[in-house]
DNA sequence: TACTCGAGTGTTTTT
DNA sequence: CACTCGAGTA
């Protein structure tokens, strides 16, 4: 304990230690949020408060369960080893929504549970709805949007739309009859089991203590299921930063962190105002863009506060070049602030993975990730696509899934050829395929799909499985391999906001600061503030904000001017370049190998 | 059933 | 611009 104590500031001490009953925590950027939550674990098991597994953390992304397991063990063992824990082999359940949610779901209906897909093919399944219904717009992508949509309410929210209303009849219908459920049905039926007063009893004997990561982005359904998990003045623990909420679009709502203090019983609040990652001047200019500057004032620990810088261009391939020119010069010694102003720089040497350049929209990364080719400089990017849109892919997670005997009705349909063609096929081979592994099996299902084994996306599968062999889960381990964005890899990260948010990096570029852009034309200004108020605090050390004259995006010539957020900035904290009128001639620095 | 081509369309994203 | 989707053709 007395180790404990000494990594942890008295608020962050208060909130581990906190016993019994709600608790919510206010946590800015930065303030160790993730430490209060893993240490609270560790010091509830510590102090016997509670079992192990009477705990149930929840999560948004398998990134951040992860992360929080491996906090929590690693804390555990290094108690562990100097004997201050007992330590059954029970342990906390941390886990995302979705995961909890299904458990919860097989472990209560047993066989009356259904197989969850994905958002591929809940596009198909409304697509087949809509055809049903003879519905003129049959765009799967919309129509999925739409229906995913309307089910973060509970009950799903129809509004006046009588094609929504009907397509969702269909498409349910459908998923009863394919025996499925899509992610958005894992929270409503968990959400429906808990109506039940027997199945609600037990859960709250089971998991007496509760605990919500990033609870500032839990959507209507996921907060009733947050209420239904622990009695009115229940152990359960939120942690969040109504600041940072920046997913309303798909249902979020700051507002449920005050609806908490409300909806349970002497919430206890504690207000996590020490920073850890940004200077003074970033955490200013943040908070001074948020409406009702909420009377906590962020304070930093850092004792240099540098300005932020803001820089203007003439077009999107200027913006982008400079970028990767600064970038260059950084790696190659010189100090960032100092650059430009003719001051000599420090010393310190900067690694391509401290720098981060983020922006509003993907499409704005395009120019940088161009410039930065162009100068030999090593990217990488957060937006791939998803791996099991890929065709072969899909097709081998099928018959993937259908070996391992997942939803095997749905995928035979859904195979190219038919189903009969590939029950044939899959018929005499089936058996013993239980105990075969990852690469044997992977090698089979090239076979019968008739692919090349040769071919550079399937040996990268190949080698994935084999460093995995005994993986369960193709979907879990591509999507892994797929978007893993490695903060250890020597690569300048490209990522939008949204991306970025739960990151932080010594040096970041804030471009396409455009009006238009951030705040985004047709976009609730207070998440778009917020959004920059995350940007803003993803920096350790240094930010520069850049923006454009002219803008090409969609096809469309976009010239909104500076970002008003920087206006609303109070000026003394920026410093203000101006624009460069000599373009620096392109010096091919790199060859590039190919 | 599988592929090509052109019209149409645009934020952000996890499970 | 760059991509997705679906109609149309083989």
């Amino acid at each position: 304990m007395t180790e404990w104590s000494s990594n942890l500031n008295p608020t962050q001490f208060k909130a581990v230690t906190h016993r019994t009953g709600p608790l919510l925590v206010a946590a800015g950027p930065g303030t160790g949020k993730t430490r209060v939550l893993s240490y609270r674990i560790g010091h509830l098991i510590k102090t016997g408060d509670a079992k192990p597994d009477q705990m149930l953390a929840m999560t948004f992304t398998n990134q951040a369960a992860k992360e929080i397991s491996e906090r929590v063990f690693r804390l555990l063992n290094t108690e562990l080893s100097s004997g201050c824990v007992n330590n059954g082999q029970k342990v906390p359940k941390i886990s995302t929504f979705h995961g909890w949610a299904l458990e919860f779901l097989k472990q209560t209906l047993q066989e009356a549970a259904r197989l969850p897909i994905d958002e591929k093919d809940a596009k198909d399944i409304c697509q087949e709805a809509a055809k049903k219904l003879r519905l003129s717009n049959t765009k799967p992508k919309v129509l999925q949007e739409r229906v995913s949509r309307a089910k973060q309410y509970y009950p799903p929210r129809l509004t006046e739309d009588e094609d929504l209303t009907a397509l969702i009849h269909v498409y349910h219908e459908l998923l009863k009859k394919y025996g499925l459920w899509d992610y958005d049905d894992l929270l409503l039926e968990a959400l429906r089991l808990f109506e039940h007063d027997e199945i609600r009893e037990k859960f709250l004997r089971d998991f007496p203590f509760v605990l919500v990561d990033e609870f500032q982005d839990v959507s209507p359904v996921q907060y009733s299921l947050i209420k239904s998990m622990a009695k009115k003045n229940g152990n359960i623990t939120v942690i969040g930063d109504p600041n940072q909420a920046i997913y309303g679009f798909r249902g979020a709502s700051p507002e449920f962190m005050h609806y908490f203090k409300t909806d349970f019983e002497d919430v206890e609040t504690v207000v996590l105002d020490t920073v850890y990652r940004c200077p003074q001047i970033f955490l200013d200019a943040a908070t001074s863009l948020i409406k009702d500057r909420s009377a906590v004032r962020l304070k930093s620990v850092k004792d240099k506060t540098p300005k932020i810088r803001i820089k203007p261009f003439e077009d999107p391939v200027d913006e982008a070049n400079w970028v990767a020119r600064t970038i260059e010069q950084i790696v190659g010694g010189l100090s960032f602030v100092s650059l430009d102003s003719g001051t000599a720089g420090g010393n310190t040497l900067r690694s391509l993975s401290d720098v981060a350049v983020i922006f509003r929209a993907k499409v704005l990364g395009n120019p940088v990730a161009q410039a930065l080719s162009k100068q030999g400089i090593p990217f990488q990017r957060a937006d791939t696509p998803d791996p099991l849109a890929q065709k072969e892919l899909r097709s081998i997670w099928r018959v993937w899934e259908i070996l391992k005997g997942r939803n095997i009705q749905y995928h035979l349909l859904k195979l190219p050829g038919g189903k009969d063609l590939w029950n044939r096929k899959l018929f005499d081979l089936k058996p013993g395929f239980q105990d075969k592994d990852g690469p044997q099996l992977l090698s089979y299902i090239i076979d019968i799909l008739d692919l090349d084994p040769n071919r550079p996306l399937l040996k990268a599968l190949a080698r994935a499985i084999k460093g995995n062999p005994h993986v369960n889960s193709l979907a879990v381990l591509l999507r892994n391999e797929a978007d893993m964005l490695d903060i250890n890899i020597e690569a300048v990260s490209l990522l939008s906001i949204h991306a970025a948010k739960g990151l932080e990096f010594p040096i970041v570029f804030l471009i396409g600061c455009e009006s238009g852009i951030i705040p985004w034309k047709e976009a609730d200004p207070e998440e778009e503030r917020r959004l920059f108020y995350v940007g803003l605090t993803r920096a350790s050390e240094e930010i520069c904000l850049s923006h454009v004259k002219h803008r090409r995006l969609f096809g469309q010539m976009m010239h909104g001017g500076p970002s008003t957020l920087i206006a609303d900035i109070p000026q003394n904290l920026l410093i203000k370049e101006k624009a460069k009128k000599t373009r620096v001639p392109q010096r091919p620095r790199q060859q590039r190998l190919f």
